[in-house]
DNA sequence: GTTTGACCTGTAGTGCGCTACAGGTGGCAC
DNA sequence: GTGCCACCTGTAGCGCACTACAGGTCAAAC
């Protein structure tokens, strides 16, 4: 079975799982970031170890990480990716995650749409170079 | 005569112009940044001073920052703005400047597109927490 | 058995973009 | 003339999100 990690990116994942290395070329995040999130609470649960205490990440742990990267691509601070990983550990924290999510959605939102305008008023001007250099 | 500062904001420029504090109002940029990207290079040129060394922004200085705001909260770098500054005190660069500004609004988008697939997903989870919380 | 190399922990350092003083000046209000 | 306040310069400090060691372990390769 393979797992789709972002829309963009399928990995497919061994019973043994990935070392943090293959995890870091799927996702793009390097492999000292990757032990960053998981020292600063962000992982669901402590990454499991093989025998000689190497992280091997399965499905469960890659589809967490998928959703990190949108969080963290999104513009969402660490800390409360942070207040997100420690909601998902508790039960009956619903609302609350879903209170963080929409909060973070209309920041998205906002920023998303004042990026479209700055980008007409680039683009205007990129239009009246595009003019002059001809 | 009133300026456009960005598609959003409107200013009224007297003709002894707008103080440090005003221009920071106007704009949403602190002062000490105003102060920083004139350190910086940012500005086409040095603020204009009143008798007693205070800056006096006028409608061209305005309209550089619009520009300045523009490129910075759709994350140029400080480092590219100043080029931009560099190559538009000097004459015959429009192809350069042309460059500069389509390979930054190809950044945006290619940031946009993946803020906006992002986006989706992160309303997708919104949803079924709805569903749950309901 | 030793070399290689990927991994480990713990801690210190970095880059960016501001932000916060300290210490001083200029001009108006009273 | 003395408060007071907005402004000035110069320099130091900060917050965030990594990033880079140093020094060590473990397992397979030779």
């Amino acid at each position: 079975m393979s797992e789709v990690l972002l829309p963009e990116v399928t990995v497919e994942v061994p019973p043994e799982g990935l070392s943090i290395t293959e995890v870091s070329r799927a996702t793009g995040i390097g492999v000292e970031a990757l032990r960053y999130y998981e020292r600063e609470g962000l992982l669901l649960d402590p990454t499991p170890r093989d025998a000689g205490g190497r992280r091997r990440y399965r499905e469960g742990d890659l589809a967490w990480i998928g959703g990190l990267v949108m969080l963290r691509e999104t513009g969402m601070s660490i800390a409360d990716i942070r207040l997100m990983a420690d909601l998902c550990r508790r039960e009956g924290t619903e609302r609350e995650r879903l209170e963080l999510l929409t909060r973070h959605r209309e920041r998205v939102l906002a920023e998303l749409r004042r990026t479209q305008r700055h980008l007409h008023a680039i683009e205007a001007k990129i239009t009246s170079y595009e003019a002059v250099t001809t």
